[in-house]
Order: C-alpha cells, then sequence, then structure tokens
DNA sequence: GTGGTCTAGACCACC
DNA sequence: GTGGTCTAGACCACG
C-alpha cells in the first residue's frame, strides 16, 4: 500500500505520514475509508506499532484522518485538510520563486520552466 | 554579517550554510572573496567553533567556497555552484507542480499564483 | 431519541450517558418514564448491546435511572440525581473561575462574559 | 517542580502537560527560561523519558515551549500562547453556562455563584 | 549532555 | 481486534 525507504535520513514516521497524506490528497483513498491497523501496517512494513501510531496520531491532528477507538483509522471528509493542503502548497510555492528570484533567475525563466513542469505527465484542467 | 535564529528548529550548522549560500549566490560576496575566520565568526556569533568549521566544510563540498590552508576560506568561482545551485531550484519547483497536480489543483490556478509571486518586492527582468 | 457521533474521540458508552442525563435533567423524559430497552436502543443506533448495558449501569450507578428486572429501566425521582448534577457543574465553574483568574484574567471582564453567556439562546428566569 | 498523581486516571503526559501551562500561564516561569531537561525531570519523577518527551512535545505544538536541540526546551514568549489559552477558556465556560441553563438553573443563581467563586483566594482587578 | 527517533514488549479501555 | 499509554533501553545528531 505504501512505500517506505529505510535507507532515508527522514524519520519513519514523516515517511509514512507524507506517503497517507498523498493517497488521501490525490483521492486514491476516499473519506470515510478505512487505513490499515497500526498492528497490520507495522507487520506489513517491519516496523515498530508506535512509529505507526504516531504517524497516524500526527495525520489525525492535521485533519486527514479521524480515530475511532476500537474500531480503526479512517480517512476524514475533504473539508478538514485540502484548504490546508494548498496553502501548504502555495507557501512553498511562493518561497522557492522568491529563492529563484534571488539567484538571479529571470522572471521569463521561470514562466518557461514552469510551462514545461505543468505540461508533465498528468492533466488536470 | 550573517543573521542566526537560535529558536529555529533547524542546526545552526544549516543556518549558517544557507546564509552563505545566499550571500555567495546573490553576489553580496563575489568570487576570491574571503570569508571570516571560523574563530572569529564563531565568536561573534557566540557558537562553538566546531559548528563553523562543519557548515564551512559542507559549503566547500558543494562548490561554493574553497579553503586554502594557512590562509583561510574565499568563495568560489561562480561556475562552481551556479548551475548546480539552479538545478536544485529546478527540481524543487518540478516536485512542487507535481504535488499540486496531484492535490487538484488546475493548471490555470497555479499560472495566476506564479505570477502574483514574481510581481513580490524584488524585480530582476 | 438520542445522537450518537461516531466520530468523536470519546467513548460511546460516555456519549449515550450524556445524552440520557441530558433528557432527563432537562425534564425530557420524566420521573417514572421508561427508557428504550437495551437491545431495541441498540438495535436503533446499530451498536453493541454491551454498550448501552454499560451506559444504563453507570446512569442508575450516577442515581439518574432505577431498574426493575424483567421489566427495564426507568427515569429516578428528581431528588435523586438534581442536587449532584448542581453540585457538579458549580464545581466546574468554580474550577473555571480559577483558572482564569490564575491566567490573568480580570474579575470583571468574567463578569462581562458571564453577563454574555447567559443571554445567549435560552433563557430561564 | 510539578506534581503527578500516578493514580489518576489520564494520562501521565496530560498531566505533565497541564502543570506546565498552569506554571507557564501563571508566569511562574518566566519566557525564555529553561525547562528541567527530558532526561532529569524523568528521573525526578520516575517517569520514563519518553514520557516527558512527549508532553514537551505537545506543549511546543501548542506554542507554550520552544526548543532548542542539543540545548533544552525554554518558554517561549507571551504572545504565542496567552489568547489561545483565553479562548479555551472561554469556550469552557460558555458550555458550562449552557449546561447550567439546560440544568434549569436560574440566572440570578448563576450570578451569584461567580460572585462568590470571583471572591475566593486571589484577587486580580 | 541535550533532544529526536526507534524497537520490543506490555497492559488498558473500548467494541 | 483496535487504538492509547507506558516502560526499558538503544542509537543518532547537535553543540
Amino acid at each position: 500500500m505504501i512505500y517506505i525507504d529505510y535507507k532515508n535520513r527522514s524519520p519513519i514516521y514523516e515517511q509514512v505520514i507524507a506517503e497517507f497524506e498523498n493517497l488521501i490528497v490525490k483521492g486514491v483513498l476516499q473519506p470515510d475509508e478505512k487505513l490499515p491497523s497500526v498492528r497490520s501496517l507495522a507487520m506489513e512494513l517491519s516496523i515498530n506499532p508506535n512509529t505507526i501510531q504516531r504517524a497516524y496520531h500526527e495525520l489525525e491532528r492535521n485533519g486527514y484522518i479521524y480515530t475511532v477507538k476500537g474500531k480503526g483509522n479512517f480517512v476524514a471528509a475533504k473539508e478538514n485538510f485540502i484548504q490546508t493542503k494548498h496553502e501548504e502548497l502555495w507557501n512553498s510555492l511562493r518561497g522557492l520563486i522568491k529563492d529563484a528570484k534571488g539567484a538571479g533567475i529571470s522572471k521569463e525563466e521561470i514562466r518557461q520552466r514552469i510551462e514545461l513542469f505543468l505540461r508533465e505527465d498528468g492533466s488536470n484542467d
């Protein structure tokens, strides 16, 4: 279901969070769909249950999932996270553009690259 | 010369690196210009000299500066780092655009935001 | 009759208890009135009968209802719970006021907020 | 420095959080003052370091403290938490008032009790 | 020495 | 069986 890179320097729990955020934001996991149980996922990934627990807890705190004790973890309603996610993206983008300008890249070159990236693989709109 | 935020979560040596990268890429520090000595900078920032040493070492590894034993650290020639820096930026930008598309944001909205950010504060081109 | 929020963090049996306490204290359910049977309520709410059983047991322990074996569960006489309920409220209120004072909020501001809250929606007195 | 009730059903880490929130909000711990290290506090309270770690992490997330890796945890600036704390208090107070009205207590009785509580022990204003 | 992460294994509340 | 909490002990990054 999700992929973890054990060699990666970033903490495992953050990778788990990122993977699920991704699946949820993209709609692969639909609202109210059940996530793997803490224990089963831990087993599957050969990871300690505590680590999964922590990841799920963070996901809940950020509005991506909700927890029902004794039942499991489920994908939250779209409204709970979509706006936050977009704002995060805009902030990152803004910082990057600022850096690019700081590095002496011209506006026109930025525009051209953006168009390039926009045309790659997928296509919404 | 550079500013360190001790309350920031990111390690001090990374902040030192980022500050110098910035000054060098922007041209505030010109090629072959001398950087402050490890000890003097450590003193000025009330930081352990080891921390500065590590930052300078990383900067050298990434082609931003070169070291002359017994003399000090100096800004490298532009060719050594400018391309790498730009590639890093393009890669980040590409990833971000991909994420935005994954999150269901339309190309047109991305273009509009980009224009907005391009117009903020500074203006090259 | 009562509403359960399955996504809520607090356990279902506590929600059941709270809902019935509320109905009883407000007088919607009058003394000696019969509560729904464990099984019928469990069915209606799609909940495990054990959970309802536990809630009823707690309600009985706190003097809100009484149980007649073979007959069902009934709302207790007002004297059995009204005073306890009020005392609980006063204790909570007292703690909260103390906290507010501890947080440096002035008495006058507390009074003003109280008046505000008292005027909201319903109106006894 | 802080007191933990091991018999209490509420989790230890929440008690630790509550105790420090209290000390910070009341100003017993001043901004930029150092908190006990994770290990030393764990030792002192005969608690596992992980539990303290978790409490500190939550306190940081809620703006009460900030963490400097390799240095320790420190009380944050007042602006970071005072408003949040007050809002929490007003929300609780509002709920309680609503409950009291629901339980059939008259506005006048509520006012009288409030005055009583306001006059107890401490006195700001 | 300090916080950050992780493992292995345990017990509890809830359903 | 499920999540929630806790312990004991380990290793790493940072200063």
